[in-house]
DNA sequence: AGGTACTTATAGAGT
DNA sequence: ATAAGTACCT
């Protein structure tokens, strides 16, 4: 029997089929492998797959869960629609799109095209960009979608425009509105919009709604602790009628709110549905018993949260290896190192290790040792390949050829490679659009010699539409890797590439290759799921067609991105992309105040508690051993940054941690200027000198000035002891020695810091 | 129009 | 440190 396989609370969670259900699942509690026998079991109740709506929070994850799900039930599996909130909701717009007065060929803009607009309108409005910061505005405006504020709900909300007045932005509406109405020219939508839309679309087509509530008779919602208004809305719609609706989460690892996910929707849900039945599965299988003690002992801390105890039966396992280092350099080597250890002595493969940090900037010292060690590894998060410039150049081409409309990616190529055609033509075709409000490509397209532009650029710039136009007619003739393969040869990015001497652009090359074999695999790709048997219409949209790819290509992440699972390499990962994972082994590092807890959430307890539950997430990565670290020192936005130990470190039980962590403890202590001196102002911890170990009274005569220092002088120091400076660099506070000492080798010290003192 | 040199903003997580 | 934006010169 299929529910054998689970525990009495996950077989009762599993079985409860009908109504309203509300899962709280631990860390590492076995919620994925609930979740997949309780469709599997839905299934084979009877229930027919194309009734089932699953929505997961990456799309790595809906797949592997139907792969699993397909073991249990079979085939039929692939019936079952799955994927995030956005890709789901994003082909049913394309399915609807003529109700919003949009073509199925809308691109999706991610954030930089939103920034970009945006940028564009407080420029056309004549306002101060920096008063009007882009990345600001765009946050309002999200910020407003995601809890369905339209543009002019926003305007006339009193609230909001005093709020705007007081900090002395008060066209941040009117900026919402126009932003809206450039998408809508562009045929675009942005993120939010794809759940906008949506409400928008069960709100004013009742025919649509009562469609998709007999069509998703049964919905699951994984992480739900990370869904915002807007996705929580649109899940009750759709449930309203058959209430056939299981949310799955832990309120522990709710990690998104700075993106508008609202943890009330987990803890009210009870109050939605006062006939709903609750689980809570609190059995870890993952961890030892140490990892998830001391995990707990962390999140203890937290004043809002749902009562529940995470325990396990697996062994006591290790104590939390803790290490501290002087800078991100050495705590690098000391990650390696115990890497290389544990694979001998443990006989581990690479791919049981993940590095896990805070800030994707990380990763960069991390990766030095890395690859000086010969470590395979592979990097989870950074920049992501589709964000890389040569990939979203080349999309611009695709997207351009997918919606002629679509603005951001015509500015982003009209000149690129660069064909002759200039800024002062490009404004006069700017002003064209916006006068008959068009878009640009429409404007180009109906250029003549009135314009104002020379009869020259005129030509070129229809040269280019032209171009363009020849791929759009061939979107529906050839598959997306026969067309996207003629596209870039035509735009000539490759040959520019090839012309250029920067040794980055070898790279950008295989970028490139990369993406064409991208589009290879996706032509070749079984077919995921036919869309819709009642209607038959949404067939089209199943080809493999280059808006097919265009479109999922925009909903993807880089952890979505295909990996050879049996690739033997350690993991590195910012802790938010490794939430779902579990690794034998996990590093988390840079646990420094200002860093992990971030600077810019010490500002309110709630943003504090995010930062913890993160922790919490982090430390629960780990099935077997964890490991903490931090620096001194750290390299960070292109300075040396010195930070204390993380508050976080002093959360954890003390009982579950290695004794290295008391005596670096005790080291602190005896540093009678560790101890704040805010006078009375608000308890942050700040970057200052003061923070900094104080020296210790060892030999040496201190130095009048930092002048007094040349090379080959012999020096002290208080860590590492006598050296001698091998190179001396820059001048005052930022002059920096390399110094050779007899016991710790060579050191790159800034002198402002080091207290070095002269041999005596 | 296009390229180079200088200036300035941005350094938080990601659909 | 890095990327993006601007000024200025060919």
């Amino acid at each position: 029997m299929l529910l054998d396989d689970l525990n009495v609370e996950q077989r009762l969670a599993a079985e409860c089929n009908e109504g309203p259900v509300l899962i709280i699942a631990g860390a590492g509690s076995g919620k994925t492998r609930t979740l997949t026998y309780r469709i599997a079991h839905l299934i084979e109740k009877g229930v027919d797959p194309f009734n089932i709506l699953a929505l997961t929070f990456t799309n790595k994850a809906a797949n592997e869960m139907k792969e699993r799900i397909s073991e249990l039930v079979g085939d039929k599996a692939r019936y079952i629609w799955m994927g995030t909130f956005h890709s789901v909701f994003s082909k049913i717009l394309r399915i609807e799109a003529d109700r919003l007065g949009y073509l199925n060929t809308f691109t999706v803009y991610d954030s930089e095209d939103s920034k970009g607009l945006i940028r564009s309108i407080v420029k056309e409005f004549n306002l101060d960009e920096k008063v009007y910061n882009k990345s600001f505005i765009l946050g309002r405006i999200s910020m407003s979608k995601s809890n369905l504020i339209s543009a002019q709900d926003y305007i006339d909300n009193p609230t909001f425009a005093s709020e705007d007045r007081s900090i002395n932005k008060p066209y941040i509406g009117q900026i919402y509105r126009e932003y809206n109405s450039r998408l809508r020219r562009a045929m675009a939508m942005d993120f939010d919009d794809l759940l906008f839309n949506m409400n928008v679309l069960l709100r004013d087509y009742p025919d649509l709604l009562l469609k998709y509530q007999e069509k998703f008779k049964y919905i699951l919602v994984d992480e739900y602790q990370d869904t915002n208004y807007s996705q929580y809305y649109i899940i009750k719609k759709l449930s309203a009628r058959y209430r056939n609706i299981c949310v799955v989460g832990d309120d522990a690892q709710s990690i998104y709110a700075f993106r508008g996910a609202n943890i009330r929707n987990i803890l009210d849900f009870q109050k939605d549905y006062p006939d709903s039945k609750i689980f809570k599965l609190e059995q870890n299988y993952r961890s030892t018993k140490n990892i998830v003690n001391a995990a707990n002992s962390v999140i203890e801390r937290n004043i809002g949260k749902i009562e529940k105890k995470v325990w396990t039966d697996n062994d006591l396992g290790k104590k939390i290896n803790y290490k501290e280092c002087d800078s991100d350099k050495n705590e690098a080597k000391w990650i390696c190192n115990t890497i290389v250890d544990r694979k001998l002595n443990d006989d581990a493969k690479y791919k049981d290790f993940a590095i896990l940090y805070r800030t994707n900037q990380q990763s960069r010292s991390l990766e030095e040792s890395l690859r000086f060690m010969n470590i395979p590894y592979r990097i989870f998060s950074g920049v992501s390949f589709y964000g890389r410039k040569e990939i979203k150049d080349v999309l611009s081409y695709f997207r351009l050829v997918v919606n002629n409309f679509d603005d951001e990616a015509f500015l982003r190529i009209i000149n690129f490679p660069s064909r002759g055609i200039g800024e002062t033509s490009l404004n006069k075709l700017k002003i064209i659009a916006a006068e008959n409000s068009i878009s640009l490509f429409e404007a180009a397209m109906t250029l003549d010699s009135q314009s104002g532009i020379s009869t020259r650029t005129v030509q070129l710039i229809i040269d280019f539409v032209t171009a363009i136009r020849v791929f759009t007619l061939e979107l529906s003739k050839i598959d997306a890797f026969e067309l996207g393969v003629k596209i870039i040869s035509k735009s000539g990015i490759i040959k520019f590439l090839k012309n250029d001497e920067d040794p980055i652009s070898a790279e950008r090359i295989e970028n490139v290759e990369e993406l064409i074999n991208a589009l290879q695999a996706f032509v070749e790709s079984e077919e995921d799921a036919i869309l819709d048997e009642l209607t038959g219409e949404e067939i089209s949209l199943n080809n493999k067609t280059l808006d097919v790819f265009v479109q999922q290509v925009s909903l993807m992440s880089e952890s979505d991105r295909d990996d050879d699972k049996d690739d033997d390499r350690v993991s590195l990962m910012t802790i938010h992309s490794a939430k779902g994972l579990e690794f034998p082994y996990v590093f988390v590092c840079g646990m420094e105040e200002n860093l992990f807890p971030n600077v810019l959430s010490l500002g309110s307890r709630v943003e504090l508690e995010e930062e913890r539950r993160l922790f919490y997430v982090a430390m629960t990565r780990a099935k077997k051993e964890l490991a903490l670290s931090c620096a001194q020192m750290r390299f960070r936005n292109g300075q040396m940054a010195f930070n204390e130990k993380s508050r976080f470190l002093d959360d954890v039980d003390p009982k579950y941690l290695s004794d290295e962590f008391f005596n670096s403890k005790s080291s602190k202590k005896s540093n009678p200027f560790a101890q704040e001196t805010n006078f009375g102002l608000s308890p942050k911890r700040k970057l200052s000198k003061i923070d900094l170990p104080l020296p210790k009274p060892i030999g040496g005569v201190p130095v009048e000035s930092m002048e007094d220092f040349s090379e080959g002088m012999e020096v002290c120091h208080d860590k590492f002891g006598l050296g001698k400076i091998v190179c001396l660099e820059g001048k005052g506070d930022d002059m920096k020695a390399e110094v050779m000492f007899e016991s710790a080798g060579l050191k790159k010290l800034v002198l402002r810091f080091a207290k070095l003192k002269l041999k005596k």
